[in-house]
RNA sequence: GGCGCUAUCGUCUAGGGGUUAGGACGUGAGAUUCUCAUUCUCAAAACAGGGGUUCGAUUCCCCUUAGCGCUACCA
């Protein structure tokens, strides 16, 4: 019988959620929508000591801000419920006592300190300690104690552990969907804690747990979990239900822009660019991260070009919808390696969804820029710049700063384009243009360009001759669009009133 | 150290037993231009090394090397 599709992304709230995570939670929702399937939000807060307050605010909001809706979980609701970790230890606990009776798992008495040293005992012989079949028989756990001292000692409220029993010297051939068939021996495996002394289980236990009782159908998550999934395919088998285990699908990972190394949240505010999809502080350190929210970024930029981390639809095809996304992904397109991350393609894509919003959303978001100096907001105007404009900018931010002078006369004048553009003759010739604008009555293009043009041919001037200095005294720097497309946007009043003002300045 | 994964331009990648090894970002050059950009055109740029298999390997296999991950009562 084919079961629903249902994929989770499960992510601890020990922080903001980066680039990766948000790339798993991407692909998960499109593998989702592809499959006409669920798409879950479980918070995995079992680790009570890195529990970070509002991380899982953030996670959510920054779901929602990529445009991936939850169909279930947290924040979502759903009859799998609660989703959130900590509010199921006994769920956990019971399961562990099951491994217990069946003889899957064992208590385990042997302290932290205890095992360090004996770790560093065997490092030091040149040997590797794990807490297996090889050295479990002389460690303090139910295996090899009295049953009376066990029941003493579990009685008595002393600190334990419940670890998996891991089979000995088994071969197992697995499958992950993206890489094929991985090989490992159990014997080189350890007996993983399941169960903490805090009462809480390990990511694990509960993760077995939650994805057999959330009918998860395709476990989708970060290479750096290919190591244990033997274990996890033997606590399938343990609690057997092998027959409802999901499929694995091991995602590559997303590697630093330079030097070596997964991709960490230090890199962002180290080469400057985001890690992170809206802006965090860390309650605890105060420490600020950028966001690409706020850095400028259109969420589906930002979820474009991270689709394309690891993923391709085969064709040169790179901008695409998030519908387009999830016609289009399939687990069998996604590479084995891992990617080091590009900024500047980011940047790129930012570009092409800019230019590509329409002229009056464009100016609507240019609209809290103007308000924030005090300008009057004018939509046709703003429109009418944007899409003069828009060609050359990545981000809002920058097109409304490089476009200020159309809303507000030049504070100041570049000197070095002033020294370039404004040398002897230039005042004369500009007295000269000052009364040719006076004269005008019609500052569209066509016509400002007739008049003006006609009268640099008749006196044989030169177009950068007269254009230059004109730029530089309405503009105040030797950069921007189109004379003639300044004049008319800015007006007439308004271009009188820069020609005045720089001419007397010369 | 042990175990596992991976390997095509600087980066992201397509491809696949016989190809001029394709695209994109970035870089460089030219064109356009009143400036700055944009745009357009062009260019440089890759199959890690060694063995096999084969008429023929960049492609399949093995080894080496390199990179990455895991190796906690973290996820």
């Amino acid at each position: 019988m084919e079961r629903k599709v249902r994929v989770r992304f499960a992510p601890s709230p020990t922080g903001a959620l980066h680039l990766g995570g948000v790339r798993t939670a991407l692909f998960n929702y499109l593998f989702a929508r592809h499959n006409g399937g669920d798409f879950l939000l479980r918070i995995e807060d079992t680790d009570q000591t890195r529990y970070v307050p509002g991380a899982e605010e953030y996670i959510i909001e920054s779901l929602k801000w990529c445009g991936l809706t939850v169909d279930e979980g947290v924040g979502a609701g759903g009859d799998c419920g609660p989703y959130r970790q900590s509010e199921r230890k006994e769920i956990y606990r019971e399961y562990a006592l099951r491994l217990v009776e069946s003889g899957h798992a064992y208590y385990a008495f042997d302290t932290a300190e205890e095992l360090d040293a004996l770790r560093k005992e065997c490092e030091n012989r040149g040997e590797t300690f794990i807490y297996n079949a090889a050295h479990r028989g002389s460690l303090k756990n139910s295996l090899v104690m009295p049953a009376d001292e066990v029941r003493r000692l579990l009685d008595s409220q002393a600190h334990y552990v419940i670890r998996f029993k891991m089979p000995e010297n088994e071969d197992l051939l697995l499958h992950d969907i993206i890489r094929g068939e991985v090989h490992f021996n159990s014997s080189l495996l350890d007996d993983k804690v399941l169960y903490k002394s805090d009462g809480m289980p390990t990511y694990h236990l509960a993760n077995i747990v939650d994805d057999h009782l959330m009918r998860i159908t395709h476990v989708i998550r970060g290479e750096e979990w290919l190591p244990s999934l033997p274990l996890h395919v033997l606590l399938y088998r343990a609690f057997g239900w092998e027959d409802t285990m999901p499929e694995f699908a091991h995602l590559p990972l997303i590697l630093k822009p330079v030097g070596n190394g997964k991709l960490s949240k230090r890199d962002g505010n180290k080469m400057g660019f985001p890690v992170f999809p809206m802006e965090f502080t860390d309650p605890a350190t105060g420490e600020k991260w950028h966001g690409y929210k706020e850095d400028g970024y259109f969420p589906e930029a930002f979820i474009n070009m991270l689709a394309l981390l690891g993923w391709n639809p085969g064709t040169d095809q790179e901008i695409f919808t998030l519908q387009e996304l999830c016609d289009l992904f399939t687990l069998d397109r996604v590479k084995k390696s891992g990617a080091k991350f590009d900024p500047e393609k980011t940047k790129w894509f930012n570009h092409k969804y800019l230019i590509a919003k329409p002229d009056s959303e464009l100016a609507e978001l240019v609209r809290p820029y103007l308000e924030a100096d005090g300008l009057p907001y004018e939509p046709k105007k703003v429109e009418r710049i944007c899409a003069l404009m828009k060609e050359r900018y990545s981000f809002v931010k920058d097109l409304y700063e490089d476009c200020r002078f159309f809303f507000t006369a030049p504070t100041e004048f570049v000197e070095k384009d002033t020294k370039k553009y404004w040398k002897e003759g230039a005042k004369e010739l500009m007295c000269e243009l000052l009364e040719i604008l006076r004269s005008i009555d019609d500052y569209t293009f066509a016509n400002t360009e007739k008049v003006i043009s006609a009268w640099i041919t008749e006196k044989q001037l030169g177009f950068g001759k007269v254009m230059n200095p004109f730029r530089v005294a309405i503009i105040g720097a030797a950069k921007g669009p189109h004379m003639f497309d300044v004049i008319e946007i800015i007006g007439k009043e308004e271009t009188l009133r820069r020609m005045e003002r720089a001419i007397a300045l010369m």
